[in-house]
RNA sequence: GGAGUUGUAGCUCAGUUUGGUUAGAGCGUCUGCCUGUCACGCAGAAGGCCGCGAGUUCGAGUCUCGUCAACUCCGCCA
């Protein structure tokens, strides 16, 4: 099929275009038939440009037209004039092209839903004709965002003195922490390769040789359950440095995001960026990555509370736990089933109840008032704050949890009360530092990296190693927007000692510690820098900058919750032949 | 692994609480009319395995059980 190939897009054509001869290629987005005369919205990624058939010009050419229908590929062949009637809502809504030919490249089939801006069809749907669902502007504009993500990464990190490396994508299992997807190989039947949950060694490697910066935007894979901000596939910024600490991290990334607000939004976030410790985030916020656009912090409640004849209060004092409140400003006009809804979400979280107290008309309403002295009661007003037709939600449970649920509660009180929607225009930056370098497990009764086992501890805590490991912070740092962990990384333990000391208190043994990571740790041996890094989460990045809540809208070809690609169909079967000659053909007999 | 929400026309949804004649609406599609629209308008028509499978019942879109799928969340995600 031939067709006249455009001189113009469909966007850019304004009013100094007008007289030109030009020449439109594009889909047929809305036909809009008056009886005669005819007006054809043409639309590319650039935008969109009105086109008209008028029959006293060519009676032929504008009866030919009604073959038109929506999302046609066509071509246009026109002149550029002025509307009578020019339409302030679109970019190219002073001219219009009157048409001279045209043809139909491709018919399309009926589109099995409309692609219109503005209209949303269900996720299966969308994700089945993802094509479709891409050609909405409104898609269009995320990935536009995405691709100047990627040019100022480039740009930034290239001209502050970073290699760009690709490391590879078959790589070697590590068991630890999140799952794996595996790869068999045919050449070495029975054995797997694994994809990368990062590319961390590598990167640390590279160190070793001598890089001294490196970046890389990378393919990152994890075999979890997905979520509305988790895909089992996504991409990092990856950066690592030598001879530096965290400032020189901190100083790049911050610079970085200084740069990407200011390009992409316009917007100047403060340099530096505040910074809290893990353990002031979870006292106040009741979580590791807080979103600070908001106040409604949480108050612990303990002292004035450690006598109350209050049995549940009572238990969590005896057991070392935590009671704690958030008040929710305005919160007591909710409703009974409201409150009871807030408990339910709470229960999520693990919590056994939830306790309330309305303030109105200078009154007490709570279920658990009767429980409390007077005393108790204004010591719990005072240190909310609390104002008249205020909502205070009381958890009290082992402290971990209490925080947690009320971190929980903070933020679905947030969005319940409307004030998520207020300042869904902020952008709260901070650094969470401190980390705790191991955490407990209840379950198997060890400890574990919190971040992973080659993230330094703090000098100044190296000697509670052996007596309060739980005690002992990390050299490590989270980035985190609005509630979204955006960036996580930590300065690498470049002596071999320290490392060996790690491995200890993880309680892995020698021949385990060889299999996983003998070649990490034999490399480390030949002279490693200093060093350490960040991973920026660039797809939580687009969302942000592109105002979104789901990751399915910055990348292309996403996967459904259950790890579906409703568009090609994957995962799929394959030919016994395919595992026969894998070697892996064993795990098919009982199909 | 667990919980919740949803599944009815090509698309978005109502109808399910309280089972009962021929399952509705808007958009889209098709036909006709229409020369300044821009979500054009007007008139008409076609379009349904009520996700799938069992069960209860004289009778099921509606009730019960199972199952599949989408979404959201808990667990999980060093």
């Amino acid at each position: 099929m031939s067709f006249k190939k455009r001189n113009v897009n469909c966007g850019q054509l304004l009013p100094e275009y007008v007289g030109s001869d030009v020449i439109l290629n594009g889909w047929a987005s809305t036909v809009r038939d008056l009886g005669g005369l005819i007006f054809v919205d043409i639309r590319d990624r650039y935008g969109i440009t009105q086109v008209i058939f008028e029959p006293e010009n060519n009676p032929a050419l504008a009866e030919k037209a009604k073959e038109i229908k929506s999302e046609y590929v066509v071509w246009i062949q026109g002149i550029v004039r002025l509307r009578s009637n020019p339409n302030q809502n679109m970019a190219t809504g002073l001219i219009e092209v009157l048409a001279t030919d045209f043809g139909i490249i491709n018919r399309s089939e009926l589109p099995p839903f409309p692609v219109e801006d503005g209209i949303e069809t269900s996720e299966e749907i969308k994700l089945k004709y993802r094509y479709l669902d891409l050609r909405r502007p409104e898609l269009q504009k995320k990935f536009i965002i995405r691709n100047q993500l990627y040019q100022i990464i480039h740009e930034y990190y290239n001209s502050n003195g970073f290699l760009e490396v690709e490391t590879p994508v078959l790589m070697k299992s590590t068991p630890e922490g999140a799952r794996d997807f595996l790869v068999p190989s045919r050449i070495n039947k029975g054995r797997f390769y694994a994809l990368p949950q990062s590319p961390q060694i590598f990167k640390q490697i590279l160190m070793i040789s001598g890089f001294d910066r490196y970046m890389q935007i990378v393919k990152c894979f994890r075999d979890e359950d997905l979520r509305s901000d988790r895909q089992p596939e996504f991409t990092q910024v990856d950066v690592e440095m030598s001879f530096i600490d965290m400032e020189d991290i901190i100083d790049v990334t911050e610079g970085f995001f200084v740069k990407v607000w200011q390009d992409i939004l316009g917007i100047d976030i403060p340099n530096p960026i505040r910074r809290i410790s893990y353990a002031e985030a979870m006292s106040k916020y009741g979580s590791d990555k807080p979103d600070l656009r908001f106040g409604m912090e949480i108050y612990h409640l303990n002292e004035g509370l450690e006598h109350s004849e209050f049995k549940v209060f009572q238990d969590v004092i005896a057991s070392n736990g935590l009671i704690a409140s958030i008040n929710i400003k305005g919160g007591a006009s909710l409703s009974r089933k409201q409150l009871d809804d807030f408990t339910l979400y709470a229960k999520k979280y693990g919590a056994k109840g939830l306790a309330w107290m309305k303030f109105v008309d200078g009154e007490i309403n709570s279920p658990i008032a009767k429980f409390l002295t007077e005393q108790e009661i204004n010591y719990i007003k005072r240190n909310n704050y609390v104002a008249e037709g205020d909502l205070v939600l009381i958890s009290s449970d082992k402290t971990e949890r209490t925080l947690t649920i009320l971190g929980a509660l903070r933020l679905e009180a947030a969005r319940r009360t409307g004030i998520m929607e207020t300042v869904k225009n902020k952008y709260e930056f901070l650094w969470v530092i401190d980390f705790p370098l191991f955490e407990y497990d209840d379950e198997t009764g060890r400890y574990y990296a919190m971040h992973h086992p080659f993230t330094s501890p703090m000098e100044a805590d190296f000697h509670l190693l052996d007596t309060e490991p739980g005690k002992v912070r990390a050299k490590a740092y989270d980035i985190v927007c609005n509630g979204a962990e955006i960036g996580g990384g930590s300065i690498r333990i470049h002596d071999n000692k320290i490392q060996q000391i790690m491995f200890d208190k993880l309680g892995m043994s020698e021949s385990e510690i060889e299999d996983k990571f003998g070649f990490l740790i034999k490399a480390l041996k030949f002279g490693a820098p200093p060093h350490g890094g960040i991973a920026l989460g660039l797809d939580r990045l687009v969302m942000i900058l592109s105002g979104t809540d789901n990751i399915r809208d910055v990348i292309a070809f996403p996967k459904t919750t259950s790890g579906l690609s409703l568009m090609d169909g994957s995962p799929s079967d394959v030919e016994i032949s395919q595992l026969h000659e894998l070697g892996i053909d064993l795990l098919k007999k009982n199909d």
